[in-house]
DNA sequence: CTGTTAGCGCCTTCAA
DNA sequence: TTGAAGGCGCTAACAG
């Protein structure tokens, strides 16, 4: 790789001119700057990031840790990545993985820190990982997105307990009466949401117990759950669950005759990429996974530039997307 | 951040004894080794990775430009990660991403460049990336993990062929006569292995015709496509296709009434997180996604110590994946 | 076994 | 508007 040596070499200008002329910073006449500019060209130069992380005392670059290999959050990261690319800064993603040891969430926590970041995002749904961050902070700006609101620290959320009270809100003015909702991991602050639609709504609380974590045994779970459904003696006419035991059910309620939507109407959660491909497809609440990066990203840089300060906590509204299962 | 010098300080060593017995090369006495441990546990010391890079002339990074942001890529880079890792080498991703000025193809190249990887690896399905791999193996080592083996470059390439020609002979053996292929985005080398396996077992050709790229617009073809086979005067019983075109298919049979797989079986291709959860449950043929990371990153370090030598091409099997709808 | 010296490529300060 | 000098943190070569 050309260096600022041999474009000085080559250009009979100093060094430091170059380097002046290339960042378009302090004064260069416009002849010197076009002679630069024609010689980085020829000779194909790029900065040594290296250098520069060295010499600025700063890399640049902020990092992003991801706590699972989920597809929602690959939006998140192209919306961080192109707010930080408007800061001239690049971005730098981390995936949590604790069935491999070189991913754990300790073994990562050191790497990150070697690459010395400007700034960190923790994409998480973990308690541990959340805690993480609140360490974490002490030594960078860092900017939590999370299920809940952090209070400690700068956070971005998505209003998941909002997102499934205006699902159930819905159902109830097309008509429903009997609004079940299923459990499934981490669904606390959803079944909240529910809770406080059907009292607000004078509805009865179906709830349907489960805390599963596999996909594919929510699935089956979800199957199971279908054709009890149609075994109640008074079955519900509309459910609030998760994508993965929404798929179950639509083929549990397939298998005993029952009509999706027309005798049970169903919202999913999270609107995975087979939420529209599932029979029939899925009306879900959906998380705007690019406007919570962007969120967070923006979030971020302003930390940066101003490190004290009061954590700031910004809520994400869910999007109800309506398909043909309700 | 802790430095070296602040180090030698603490210790009353000096900066490249404290260095060399971090690195546990050259010699260093087992007190000395042990004073230079304390002191870093106790100032946090983290080595920086810029000054390490620029004295080093050596990045020890890895760099992996990914095509897309597919889910199955996930899986891949965990394991190229975890290769890395054994080679003290870390890994970094760049996600292509057309509809973001910054994650554009010509925008992340100049991007890796700077950041001077040791090595590359290209995961891509576009024959576009596949000829920018062609044109920066000529200035750093790379390995590129495309659809077909690329002859000019270093490759790891999953046989769809093959593993298409596998899926039709299940079916044969199983009884059915009359296999249908529903092409799809990309479907080429697959199609060509169900035209060699219907040829050899002197079956029909049924070749149901498309190129559609977004997954919801396929879907909804499955579906007509699905309705359309019913009303076939002599329909097919069994279909090999994409697992988006197949979890339309579903749904059409279901609404027309046709039993899979007891009227029709289907198998898809990539097993994509979704497959699992269809109704019923969709066999498919799966991409062992580890298994290529972790061959692509080995064939990429063995190029790091041998940047000579004919370009390699190592072929992957893809595995059938038995549910319910086969 | 340990210390000294000399940069890696770049940017910041200061002087011209 | 340009140039010279110094040093970011680390490591490799060499000298003790």
């Amino acid at each position: 790789m050309a260096t600022l040596k041999e474009l000085a070499e080559l250009t009979g200008l100093s060094m430091n001119t170059v380097s002046r002329a290339i960042r378009g910073r302090g004064y260069v006449s416009e002849k010197t700057a076009k002679l630069v500019r024609d010689a980085v060209r020829k000779l194909d130069y790029h900065p040594n990031k290296a250098a520069q992380a060295l010499r600025r005392c700063s890399s640049r670059e902020i990092a992003v840790i991801v706590d699972s290999y989920d597809a929602l959050h690959l939006e998140k990261l192209a919306a961080i990545k192109e707010y930080a690319a408007g800061f001239s800064h690049t971005m730098r993603v981390y995936f949590i993985n604790e069935e491999y040891p070189n991913s754990s969430l300790k073994v990562l926590i050191p790497e990150v820190m070697e690459n010395s970041p400007a700034g960190l995002i923790l994409i998480t749904s973990s308690d541990e990982v959340v805690r993480c961050g609140l360490e974490l902070r002490k030594k960078l700006p860092c900017v939590i997105i999370a299920f809940d609101p952090v209070k400690e620290a700068d956070c971005v959320y998505i209003d998941r307990y909002q997102g499934v009270y205006d699902a159930i809100t819905y159902l109830y003015k097309r008509g429903r009466r009997r609004i079940a909702f299923c459990e499934t991991y981490h669904s606390e602050n959803r079944k909240r949401g529910y809770q406080q639609a059907v009292k607000d709504f004078g509805l009865p609380e179906i709830i349907i117990p489960g805390n599963l974590k596999n996909p594919v045994l929510i699935r089956n779970t979800g199957y199971l759950n279908g054709k009890l459904f149609a075994a109640m003696p008074n079955p519900p006419d509309a459910v609030q669950t998760s994508d993965y035991m929404a798929s179950g059910l639509l083929a549990g309620f397939a298998a005993v005759g029952l009509k999706t939507p027309q005798d049970i109407a169903v919202i999913g959660f999270d609107n995975r990429d087979f939420a529209a491909l599932l029979n029939p497809p899925l009306s879900t609440l959906a998380q705007p996974n690019s406007e919570v990066g962007k969120n967070a990203a923006a979030l971020l840089f302003k930390r940066m530039e101003h490190p004290t300060g009061e954590p700031e906590s910004i809520r994400i509204q869910m999007a109800l997307l309506l398909r043909q299962s309700t």
